[in-house]
DNA sequence: GTTGAAAAGTGCTGCGA
DNA sequence: TCGCAGCACTTTTCAAC
């Protein structure tokens, strides 16, 4: 066996015309991809089932509205560490707080990058004052609050 | 009539553990839920109808793993707009640049905050070269590149 | 690898409590 | 307002092309 099962390690155009009907709304019935792809609801199976194998596909979330939910504020904060070495360290911190959606480990000024979401400015205040500053090894953080995300989506593939 | 039909207007512990379950999977079956939270399917599909009304339910999306499709890169874009009033022209302009996947209004030293998904380092050098930069009213950038993405999650309700 | 249909499971809509 | 039961639909599987 020189080669492989190469067959499985390929996506092709049909592939991600399926996911990109999914990734817009996962409920979205094969039956109704397969008509608009012209192509059997079997076939969609087999190849949802050959992606979820190859680990591209991660799951599927129920998006909801945060300022519906009552959480009207997103913010980014650039953090400072006083050592890199520290990162290991603040990330096991930062992820038992709930309101850190996102965390980056980035280049450029900051050490690291959090993206977090409160209910209001009070809320962000307490996440900022007494959550984030009593994480140990972070020196000073900047806040930038998002004040309209004009723009939320996923990437386009292809 | 005094009081509006406030039933509809709340959201009570039975809707948020609900969405909690749906929110980390969207496809996991109501009847499932139903058995975990020992109510029956009905129950649970009239909450989610409820929860759809009052457009807290923006859609599902399935999620996939940027970097087995091929997107090794996620940045971040500090951007200073020439003047903020050019903002709305800006956002129609970036809209269309597919790489970009967020774009925030912020306060802080930027005026423009976007988060961009890119092949490859030279991809992120024709985007950001070629597509950001011919943007009118943007003045210069900051990026931030992602080394790696630490934590990833949605904000847990309640 | 794809198709088409049969079998199993899920979502939806009444009625009753 | 909630829970149960029947119907319609989707997912899944499988033999055949």
């Amino acid at each position: 066996m020189l080669k492989k099962e190469t067959q499985n390690l390929e996506i092709d155009n049909l592939d991600i015309q399926i996911l990109t009907h999914l990734m817009q709304d996962a409920t979205k019935p094969y039956t109704e991809i397969a008509k608009d792809l012209i192509i059997s609801g079997g076939t969609v199976h087999v190849r949802m089932k050959k992606l979820s194998d190859m680990g591209i596909i991660k799951g599927s979330h129920l998006i909801i509205d945060p300022k519906k939910a009552g959480y009207d504020i997103t913010a980014f904060l650039g953090i400072y560490l006083e050592k890199g070495s520290l990162y290991k360290d603040a990330v096991e911190h930062l992820s038992k707080i709930k309101e850190v959606v996102e965390l980056h480990y980035t280049t450029g000024s900051y050490s690291m990058f959090a993206k977090i979401t409160c209910r209001d400015t009070n809320h962000l205040r307490h996440v900022l004052n007494e959550e984030i500053q009593a994480v140990k090894g972070i020196q000073r953080t900047e806040t930038l609050i998002s004040l309209e995300e004009s723009i939320k989506r996923q990437i386009e593939l292809g």
